[in-house]
RNA sequence: GGUCCCAUCGUCUAAUGGUUAGGACAUCACCCUUUCACGGUGGUAAUAUGGGUUCGAGUCCCGUUGGGAUCACCA
């Protein structure tokens, strides 16, 4: 039979990282087989409903490159693939359960519902809805009694089900609860239209939070009422943010979106998501999206939750930008020069010295920021001791190297570097003693991308020039 | 609180009951070097805890501790 998955987000915000990231092990789970990935929108709070919500989720997973087979934009054999207009099917077969055995009208109102429940002391709502016949229900909702349609559990014992990564597990019925199924609005809950839609649209696996392990037996009672096959169940463990507490967009955690703006990449992103409770079984830990697919397999999924390591994450995202063409680097890195920089400056070179030592791209702005204005640095920064450098050294290798650029015609790296280490050989000075002052006076700073003869590239000759002049002044 | 689940370096993780407990990030040292970074070499660092089972336990069983989840007309 042919895997089917589905990614099957609420359209309430940003992509989280744990909710893509459970997108990837379902699409991985399909793809690796050959099998097909639905996307499905689950609309059915229209409270929690957010405007855009849903173009984000489109953009996010073509951003990373994991196109659906069938889904809200493009339809399929199985729509629609938005709940909410699916809304007249839900409540046709809520109906057919109630028929079943495996529902109920109830005509309680929520706070009746709240009042009589405890949770310390294990209080379960008893509803007396149950008891009544279902004729009787019937013609109250025919005289147009608002009701909700709730799930009916009479079954005692065990459920027992098997799930991927956590194994057999075991819940007592008795620790169920008889759920709403069909809101008064004639909204289902997620608990029913999970179930209607996964067999409806042929879904052989789900995957998703961990939090569901508890109610899953309350959904194998539905497919069971219907005389369904449940699906494959793959529960997968949280993304954390630290021990203690899940990443989520309500403390402010980074979503896929907030990390693109940052300057990562969104193969680095995935590559680092896909790591976070899965590993191949190899020492590999550089993926693309295709290579997942052929290793890919839901058996080495872990159970334990991941913190989210933004460290790690950097450094993949470093790996990613140093493996980039240097042209398509170059491309990526445009928008922030554009940010930064007014002046004139040798972009492709820039591009050159920062594509090695940038980790993400939001890097570039904080590296290079001393080529639009130079900073007003103290003179003491000519001192060094490697370099074996100090005022009076800086003021003298300053101006012979003013003397030696001044007329220079070619100005390219080569040349420059050159020039500057053969008047140092004259001069009898060593090359840092030239090249340090020269760095420090084009900088201003003591760590920079590139060395003296690359920043006077990126600059040109007038900038530099002028940079040299400028510190000899401060010099004097 | 009831129930369910989880537990290897700081972090992500590997290890068909038999390895000096492996790798990666981070960190430290050194090398390379016109600073920094890249790259290279090496170091520090883990089986939560107590009992079993076994010739042998990170691995199997029980307890303890710690953590998470769930108990919505949210998903």
């Amino acid at each position: 039979m042919k895997i089917r998955t589905r990614f099957a987000p609420s359209p309430t915000g940003y992509m989280h990282i744990g909710n893509l990231r459970t997108a990837l092990y379902e699409y991985l789970i399909a793809k690796s087989q050959d099998g097909d990935f639905i996307l499905r929108i689950e609309d059915t709070d229209q409270k929690r409903y957010v405007e855009g919500a849903t173009d984000i989720i489109f953009n996010t997973l073509k951003q990373v490159g994991m196109y659906w087979d069938e889904g809200p934009d493009i339809g399929g054999n199985f729509g629609p693939y938005v709940q909410s207009e699916r809304k007249k099917l839900y409540a046709e077969y809520a109906h057919k359960l109630v028929e079943l055995g495996g529902a109920h009208y109830c005509f309680c109102s929520k706070n009746e519902a709240d009042e009589q429940k405890d949770e310390e002391a294990n209080i379960k709502f008893e509803d007396p809805c149950k008891l009544l016949s279902l004729a009787e229900a019937k013609q109250r909702v025919a005289a147009g009694e608002p009701y909700v349609i709730r799930q009916t559990i009479n079954k005692k014992g065990t459920s027992l089900f098997k799930d991927v990564v956590y194994g057999e597990i075991e819940i007592d019925y008795d620790e169920l609860d008889e759920g709403v199924l069909l809101k008064s609005d004639g909204f289902p809950t997620y608990n029913f239209a999970n179930v209607v839609d996964d067999h409806l649209m042929n879904i052989t696996h789900v995957v998703r939070g961990n939090e569901y392990i508890s109610s899953t037996p309350k959904y194998n009672l539905i497919y069971e009422a219907f005389g369904w096959t449940p699906p494959v169940y793959v529960h997968v463990p949280p993304v954390m943010k630290d021990a203690q507490h899940k990443l989520s967009k309500r403390n402010g955690d980074a979503s896929f979106q907030d990390l693109v703006a940052k300057g990562y990449l969104p193969e680095a992103i995935l590559n680092y998501i896909a790591l976070l409770g899965w590993n191949p079984g190899t020492e590999q830990e550089i993926f693309s999206l295709e290579e997942l697919k052929q290793v890919f397999s839901m058996d080495r999924l872990g159970k334990s939750p991941a913190i989210f390591d933004i460290t790690k994450l950097t450094w993949m995202n470093g790996c990613y930008i140093r493996a980039l063409p240097p042209q398509d680097f170059h491309r990526l890195a445009l928008p922030y020069y554009e940010k930064c920089f007014t002046r004139r400056l040798n972009l492709e070179f820039l591009s050159t010295v920062l594509q090695p030592r940038v980790e993400t791209l939001a890097d570039i702005c904080v590296q290079a920021d001393f080529l639009e204005n130079l900073p007003d640095y103290d003179i003491a920064l000519f001192q060094n001791k490697k370099m074996k450098t100090d005022e009076l050294i800086a003021k003298q290798a300053l101006a012979l190297s003013l003397d030696a650029l001044k007329d220079l015609q070619t100005w390219d790296n080569e040349t420059l570097f050159n020039v500057l280490k053969e008047l140092a050989q004259d001069k009898g000075l060593k090359n840092g003693q030239v090249l340090y002052p020269v760095r420090i006076a084009l900088s201003g700073k003591e760590t920079t991308p590139g060395g003296a003869t690359e920043l006077a590239v990126v600059l040109g000759k007038e900038e530099t020039l002028n940079r040299i002049q400028k510190a000899l002044e401060k010099l004097n």
